[in-house]
DNA sequence: GTTTAGGATTCG
């Protein structure tokens, strides 16, 4: 620190380490006017590799030529141990400590280029070697030549001058002559037995192997680091042998080995992304489903790399296919409520298969309808099993209106189920709207348990009622008593929720028979329905799903009240929550703007089922038993 | 104001 004379200590809030607060207790402008001027006028020396001094506190500039990407140190830190090499040909291992993962060197292949300052020299087994010290901070580069001279840092603040770039180009140039170069990107295509390699590639899947684990996402690029491999033959119960390539990342840090998440600015990712984009998604899917076949009928041996699955297979002729995750390892954006012990089917083989029959598969939501939820809820009779749309609310006043008496029956009013109340409207030509308010063994109870029925009410009034009282009926006057609407309109209102009966399946009971039901507390619907001779329709999501598993593709039929979401869709049109889950799942489905290959896999339980319309037959298949992830929700 | 790791393939 010493060396850098009067300016050590502004160094170091520049390169955004801890003593900040010493900066902080200057007025303002000192600070910024100070900055103005110190910023050109700061200079580091780097010390040549060939030229350290143990218990010294350098500034150097390298080339990688080894490193182990940032792990978990038995101490308190993470650790990344890193061999650099300059023009003098002299190597220094560093060992680099942090408690923030984030401050470690970003290095992502042999022959990146970093710069370090604060670097601690001392002795180790007559060894020089390079430590973090206080203030320690690195800027990391591509090491290709010609490639843009970026540094990667989680400094907010660092110095960076046409010297430093000089300096990056320099060492490019040098290793371009005097080191191997890094091995281009191996493709798992390229791989061959019983070798160590880099893998750069996206997580598609993983299996959780413990809670402690290192938290990947999927959809993620990753490097991993001195992948081995190894032919693994595997022995089938008709005594053919299948022979396996498996993956192993070992355990340790042994060479390098490790796994680092690739940012998307990586240009090894950008060429990864490149070479997925134009590769033929059909012939891919169609392959690799083939060898999912086998998959199910061997036991292989899964090929676990810290959780993550990555196989490939030889068939016995020596012909390779490649698929990149094993299906059954990767967690499901949906999972089955029961059948678990079914195998699964690939749609090519339901789609051929006679009905009816049931089949537990893994597929992906191509596209659904409708898109609306409006037009995706709809009314359904457990009886008839008609469905029917869900009256819009524009429509609901004018049948309101159209049903009701134009004049409440006054005889009709206070009898011993309720006690009834008449206001006129002062504009609107003076509407009548009576409410009776149903008494409990004679008694008024409180309004929050309490259900009226209402004569000539608007909607927005009977919405207002609601919000108050238990229940709402509406109701007009007949010829010997109250009398239920024609059932276009709702039968019963509770809160925002509107309950309907079944027009075919439903005989209209007089209104007294609610009697029999003053004794219970609370206004459950099926139990007002069934006194009043109401079959219920329910709420239910009516949705078409387009199911793709990469060998076929077939239309699946979802019928859901609550289960399948877990959101009921008698609620769903009047909270906003709920809408917003739904749409939250929808999209985590289908995640828009996404290809295929990046939505998540969908594990159903499919009945298929035979539809006569009119003389022609057609095959149908709906969504059973299955229900929206606990950790997607 | 310490320790961690201190490059050197797995693991049965």
């Amino acid at each position: 620190m010493s060396r850098d004379g009067k300016c050590g200590i502004f160094l170091k809030t520049l390169e955004d380490y801890k003593s900040a607060v010493y900066v902080y207790t200057k007025p303002l402008r000192d600070f910024s006017t100070e900055s103005m001027s110190l910023i050109p006028a700061t200079h580091y020396i780097y010390t040549p590799l060939n030229q350290l001094k143990g218990g010294t506190i350098v500034n150097v500039y390298g080339v990688v030529k080894f490193f182990k990407p940032p792990y978990l140190s038995k101490g308190t830190d993470y650790c990344s141990v890193v061999t650099i090499v300059d023009q003098t040909n002299v190597k220094l291992t560093c060992l680099l400590f942090s408690g923030n993962y984030e401050a470690l060197p970003k290095i992502y292949k042999i022959g990146d280029i970093v710069r370090f300052h604060r670097l601690k020299i001392q002795e180790y087994k007559k060894e020089t070697q390079g430590i973090t010290s206080s203030g320690f901070a690195s800027l990391t580069f591509e090491g290709t030549l010609g490639a843009p001279v970026i540094p990667r840092t989680s400094s907010k603040y660092f110095n960076f001058s046409t010297k430093d770039h000089k300096m990056v180009e320099a060492l490019r140039v040098w290793a371009s002559s005097h080191l191997s170069p890094s091995s281009a990107l191996l493709k798992l295509c390229d791989v061959q037995p019983m070798q160590y390699f880099d893998l750069t590639c996206q997580l598609l899947g993983k299996a959780e192997v413990d809670g402690a684990s290192f938290l990947l996402k999927i959809g993620s690029f990753l490097r991993i680091y001195s992948l081995h491999t190894k032919l693994q033959s595997v022995h089938s119960e008709s005594q053919a042998t299948l022979l396996c390539l498996e993956f192993h990342l070992h355990g340790g840090t042994s060479y390098g080995r490790g796994i680092t998440v690739l940012p998307e600015s990586n240009s090894d990712v950008d060429q990864l992304k490149k070479a997925l984009e134009s590769a033929d998604l059909t012939s891919q899917h169609s392959d690799r489903f083939c060898q999912s076949e086998h998959e199910d009928s061997f036991p292989t041996p899964s090929t676990m790399v810290n959780g993550i699955d990555l196989r490939r297979s030889y068939s016995g002729s020596g012909s390779v296919s490649l698929y990149e995750v094993e299906r059954c390892q990767q967690l499901s954006a949906t999972i089955l409520t029961d059948h678990q012990y079914l195998e699964k089917t690939p749609l090519c083989a339901i789609l051929k298969q006679k009905t009816p029959k049931q089949y537990r598969i893994r597929a992906k939501l191509r596209s659904y309808k409708p898109k609306s939820l409006y037009q995706s809820v709809k009314l359904h009779c457990p009886k008839c099993h008609s469905l029917q749309e869900v009256p819009q609310e524009g429509n609901l006043d004018i049948i309101l209106k159209e049903n009701a008496t134009k004049t409440p029956d006054t005889k009709l009013h206070n009898t011993l189920l309720y006690d009834s109340k008449i206001w006129t409207t002062e504009e609107q030509g003076g509407r009548k709207v009576a409410v009776h308010f149903v008494k409990h063994n004679g008694i008024l109870p409180l309004s929050n348990e309490c259900l009226i029925l209402i004569e000539g009410g608007t909607l927005s009034e009977i919405y207002k009622l609601a919000n108050k009282f238990h229940s709402v009926i509406p109701v007009k006057s007949g010829q010997e008593d109250l009398e239920l609407l024609d059932l276009s309109a709702p039968f019963l209102i509770q809160g925002k929720i509107l309950h309907y009966g079944c027009k075919q399946c439903s005989s209209l009971r007089s209104i007294q028979n609610l009697n029999s039901l003053v004794d219970k507390i609370s206004w459950i619907p099926s139990s007002v329905a069934e006194v009043l001779g109401i079959v219920p329709l329910q709420y239910v999501f009516v949705m078409t799903f387009t199911l793709d598993d990469g060998t076929g593709v077939l239309e699946a039929y979802l019928m859901d009240t609550d289960k399948f979401f877990q959101i009921p869709a008698s609620e769903i049109l009047a909270d906003d929550d709920f809408q917003r889950s739904m749409e939250m799942i929808m999209d985590m489905f289908c995640p828009p703007g996404r290809k295929i290959d990046a939505y998540p896999w969908l594990e159903c339980f499919l009945k298929s089922y035979n539809v006569t319309n009119g003389t022609e037959q057609q095959v149908c298949y709906q969504i059973f038993d299955t229900t929206v992830g606990e950790d997607v929700i």
